[in-house]
DNA sequence: CAGTGGTCTAGACCACCGT
DNA sequence: CGGTGGTCTAGACCACTGT
């Protein structure tokens, strides 16, 4: 029989608001125009600012709206495909692939991260912390958590912390035989540290990349890498606008 | 020079309580539990309830708290390993998987989907629906857009709208030759058929995937699934906590 | 039915950005 | 500086779940 019941819930306020002002997204809008202030937009339509916000909080997950803190609400424009497919028998940092190294030091990583790393209890291991950019702004930030056991002829060189030593890990780490590597994805707030690195206010939804390096029959480097969700799209194989396409202008209406 | 400076801006509120909530969870905290409600909670930490919401929000979006309407807010089990790498020569519903076809229908795509199905301009697909099974619950909901040109054979039959139809489509897809596949992941807040079919209320973050299935120089297929991005975690090859670890019952409270 | 989380309001103040 | 979005408050009522 299925609900035939046309479920005479009423909408959410900011669920309907939310509806309305994507379709004026694509009709009345172009990407980069900014909207009026959520004052204005509130009295409007006449609610509360808060719930305003709420439509708009979504809008923004949805990777539709961009709001910056004392400047405005712009319309955004559409996700950006990002490939994290890279050929499973690749180390990171090989080539000049768009990760740029910015620092490494030395911690004993997260527990989450640590049991991925079987051999090591709660052993220090390098940190190298990476930036991906793309389309102009930066897109990703990663910590590549490498054992000094995966680096062996590092042990010597300490001074250089800093993007030089970063380089040097990975350098060195591309030595080793890649037997594999493994992906998984899931939804995650940025950080305080990711946040900024990012662009972003803490707390901002994040794809969280964990991605385990396999050499030796161990896990020689773990890596998680996360995306801004909000402008992001990961893609795994050709799939999507590869890269740039110099030209997307859809929506245009009137 | 670096940022020396330690920041003194005040911390949010929101921010302090969820950071004191994580470590409560971690150490206080037994998966399954259920906190005091949201009122109780809010006077403890002496904030008001929108401000303890804020803290909540985050932490399910982060996959530790669950909230349902009615009963209260619970400590979430570790996110569930979903594994979405599948060979990428097999068609869907090949074989028992653990996708469920519940219904048939024909419906003409979404512009994005439209998009890929490039040779057809805004014509009517067959939309099979389905539903992923996992640890007992549903954890994601697909919609596969075939258009009529890929299962040609299926012209004449119209009559059995339901899961038996479904199965006939995926059958005939099955038949043609599977040139390769295509996947994205990108955050997306569940539509309201989506939200009842996976148990949560509209605008519940969700990851869409979505797959594009090759054959004969086309695009034969477009399947966007929906997984549950509090409960779900995308695993790409052997990682994660591998399918189902058969001891995980708590929640049993008396 | 009582108790829970979900929605909504009308304010206030703060942190940030551009000028 | 004025204007923006971000945080916070103290209420109110609604929708849902269990018993």
């Amino acid at each position: 029989m299925g609900t035939t019941q046309l479920d005479t819930v009423p909408e959410p306020k900011y669920w309907h608001l939310k509806t309305v002002l994507a379709e004026a997204l694509d009709s009345e809008f172009a990407v980069g125009e900014i909207l009026p202030n959520e004052r204005d937009l509130a009295a409007r339509f006449g609610v509360a600012r808060a719930t305003l916000r709420q439509a708009l909080e979504q809008l923004e997950l949805e990777g539709r709206l961009q709001r910056r803190r004392g400047v405005g609400t712009t319309v955004a424009p559409p996700r950006v495909g990002v490939d994290v497919s890279a050929s499973p028998y690749d180390w990171p940092g090989v080539a000049a692939d768009s990760w740029q190294p910015t620092e490494c030091t030395r911690a004993v990583p997260p527990a989450a991260v640590a049991r991925h790393l079987e051999s090591e209890p709660a052993e220090e291991t390098h940190v190298v912390r990476r930036v991906r950019m793309g389309h102009g702004q930066s897109v990703a930030a990663e910590l590549l958590y490498v054992p000094a056991a995966s680096v062996p002829d590092l042990s010597g060189i300490d001074a250089p912390s800093g993007p030089a030593l970063a380089r040097s890990v990975l350098r060195e780490l591309a030595r080793l035989e890649l037997e594999g590597q493994d992906r998984a994805v899931e939804l995650g707030s940025a950080g305080a540290v990711d946040a900024k690195e990012l662009d972003r206010l803490p707390g901002a939804p994040v794809l969280v990349v964990t991605t385990r390096y396999f050499s030796g029959g161990r896990t020689a480097a773990v890596s998680v890498a996360t995306y801004r969700a909000d402008t992001c799209r990961l893609t795994f194989g050709a799939h999507g606008d590869l890269e740039i396409s110099h030209d997307d202008d859809r929506r245009r209406a009137s």
